[in-house]
DNA sequence: TACCAGGTTGTCT
DNA sequence: AGACAACATGGT
């Protein structure tokens, strides 16, 4: 059961069902689904389940479960957080050097309303665990597994994902049966590792970038990747810039830089971007998929 | 069939 | 430091 749609309080500009797919399944949550009889996207994060859909009107809607499990609704203000409509990130748009940067500018324009997701730090480090030389609908499908197999029932066919002492309880064997392949081992790994070191993520959000960034490349299967991708998902730490193949192609085929080692390419970016860098990370992604097509 | 996918790790120069 | 294969699974 669902409430009537609502418009949020984004809708000073009109929104296209395209700006809205690509914030919700653009590669930074892997827990929307799409749902084409109310052509809405359904999903959530941690203990909370929505609707969210773009109205004939170019309005922002959502519409929260009601009755029995109206206790899975987040508030508005909760949706508006989690989209990253953030006076920070307005500044942190403004601030990036798109004025100077052709290349930047055209993919903000193409992708007006995209923000970074204001993700759960735990459900951002194991998506992009399970991200590792896989498509976006696939690490969507075993995310999927991993919830309804391991997570908390929040509905009749919606789970939560499993959280991390959940999973530090799982035989690697129950893990690899949700097709997630090589990945189930970084994720036992990690899940051990933080069952033996408690409090260590929620110490992050303390540190400064750089330390925040080794702290979690000690964790099994993190690489620098999956680090800057958790801290900017989930740790909102904006300097972090995910260098992905997409990014590589972006930096070497748009911005010449050819002979570029990955270390490298992510220097670049964070000194190129300043202290936005993650944002501009995500249009230039969102971009260049977009060029590609 | 062969190759690729929002990477990381171990190994060998 | 830099190059390279292995790692599971599903898609084209």
């Amino acid at each position: 059961m669902w409430t009537a749609w609502k418009p949020l309080p984004l809708s000073d500009q009109p929104w296209r069902f395209f700006d809205l797919k690509e914030l919700l399944q653009g590669g930074q949550s892997f827990r929307w689904f799409f749902e084409p009889e109310s052509k809405a996207f359904i999903g959530g994060w941690a203990g909370f389940l929505l609707r969210l859909r773009v109205s004939p009107g170019g309005l922002l809607e959502a519409s929260f479960p009601k009755g029995e499990t109206a206790r899975l609704a987040p508030s508005e203000e909760a949706v508006v957080q989690y989209l990253g409509y953030s006076a920070e990130q307005t500044d942190l748009q403004e601030n990036l050097p798109w004025r100077s940067d052709p290349i930047l500018r055209e993919a903000i324009e193409q992708f007006p309303r995209l923000r970074i997701l204001q993700q759960p730090p735990e459900e951002a480090l194991l998506s992009f665990l399970c991200s590792a030389t896989k498509q976006i609908p696939q690490i969507q499908q075993g995310l999927w597994q991993l919830a309804q197999r391991f997570g908390q029932p929040l509905t009749v066919d919606w789970n939560q994902l499993p959280d991390w002492e959940v999973l530090a309880g799982i035989p690697l064997g129950d893990l690899r049966e949700t097709g997630i392949g090589f990945r189930a081992r970084h994720i036992a790994g990690t899940a051990d590792f933080l069952k033996r070191n408690p409090g260590y993520l929620s110490a992050i959000p303390e540190l400064p970038y750089p330390k925040a960034r080794s702290a979690l490349l000690k964790l099994p299967g993190v690489g620098t990747k999956v680090a800057d991708c958790t801290l900017l998902f989930g740790f909102q730490k904006w300097e972090a810039f995910p260098v992905d193949t997409w990014i590589a192609k972006t930096l070497q085929h748009l911005y010449g830089l050819h002979d570029w080692n990955l270390s490298q390419l992510e220097t670049f970016g964070r000194i190129h971007f300043g202290r936005g860098a993650g944002l501009a990370q995500q249009f230039l992604f969102a971009r260049m998929r977009q060029l590609s097509k």
